[in-house]
DNA sequence: TTCATTTCTTAACTTAAGTGAACGGGTTAT
DNA sequence: ATAACCCGTTCACTTAAGTTAAGAAATGAA
């Protein structure tokens, strides 16, 4: 695990052995079950997280029902904005799977980045990176149909529509769950005929 | 216009005055004229805008149509995905107005970083809160229709509902300028009965 | 000014998503 | 074992968005 999170580094800087060192010493590394909530709303949590294996999503609490907005799987980093703008948090964030991640509380950033600086450019490239890429998401999301969307989504991540469940899924897609059952009963209708 | 960017500047880090003049020494004012086209789709801009006055825009050009999906106004700053991934560009950029911006290449902010580790944090600090925000609007558009979509524009830019035409305010909405009309009918509707 | 173009609105019709309800399969708890 | 619950699907019905077309209003150019 720890390699992985070396790998994912890499693409951003290059560590010293002393550098590895230091981030081991922080002691990163959770096991997470299925199901538990690591941050929910109205909390005004410092953890950020990056998910070595396993899913975690992002969902709102609305009118009493869940609407799921984003997963998180392998190789993929979640900054919540609560850490950001230090206001309570908006949303949950919770396990799909069994997971092992990373949590780093925003302390231990801090003084990281004071040690090696290089770190504050990683953070700078990660999150440059990752504006850019939610902006064409957004921009993909807006600009097409639940149909469109879901088609989309089985060639960018064909693996999510395995590993989480149908209804958040939905929510996902920005529909109900019963338009998305509808909505593939169609497109396997099209296919056939 | 030199002060409204060290206002926006001061929001993140304190600048000496040797840095201020480093930066205007820059020579990044630039005015655009309505219409004017900043970025075409398929090229490999290094351009970050940061825009004093005036409104841009990021739209798509799909099947012959134009869909806006992003408006900047005034103290809102815009790198394009293809200065961080070095693709060409998915989008364009246009002005909707009349507009004063800073325009600063990718080389020009790796020598102010070079010379200013400063700037880097700064870039740090701002992309990282642009990601949040962007991250909560995906959230609200995914989680609300295009009826309650629009309220929340009236509530959160209500600007943009005057300043911006109609079809470019629909195809941000997710849907069509005829669709738009209808469902402001419907609310004024809703408001008299 | 005049003409052409673009923008906005309205309307009639089509299509798809939302809603409420019911059913079966699976799991969990008692 | 059975009851309770959750999940995914289906159905009938409602509501809203997409589509096509037409016309009025505003804009811009000659």
């Amino acid at each position: 695990m720890k390699n992985k999170l070396f790998d994912f580094i890499a693409k951003y800087i290059s560590l010293t052995e002393e550098e590895k060192n230091a981030l081991v010493s922080l002691d990163l590394f959770r096991s997470v079950k299925k199901g538990t909530t690591l941050l929910r709303e109205g909390q005004k949590s410092k953890d950020s997280y990056f998910v070595l294996k396993g899913c975690i999503r992002i969902y709102y609490l609305i009118d009493g029902e869940e609407k799921t907005t984003a997963f998180y799987t392998e190789m993929e980093a979640l900054t919540p904005h609560c850490v950001i703008d230090k206001a309570p948090s908006k949303y949950f964030i919770s396990c799909v799977e069994d997971s092992i991640l990373t949590v780093s509380n925003a302390d231990m950033e801090a003084e990281m980045n004071s040690k090696f600086p290089k770190f504050e450019i990683m953070c700078k490239l990660l999150s440059e990176e990752l504006l850019a890429k939610e902006r064409i998401d957004f921009d993909e999301f807006k600009t097409s149909s639940p149909e469109q969307r879901y088609l989309n989504l089985i060639q960018k991540r064909p693996d999510l529509i395995q590993r989480v469940p149908q209804h958040q899924l939905a929510s996902y897609l920005g529909i109900k769950p019963q338009s998305l059952s509808r909505l593939r009963a169609r497109i396997i209708e099209k296919n056939k005929g």
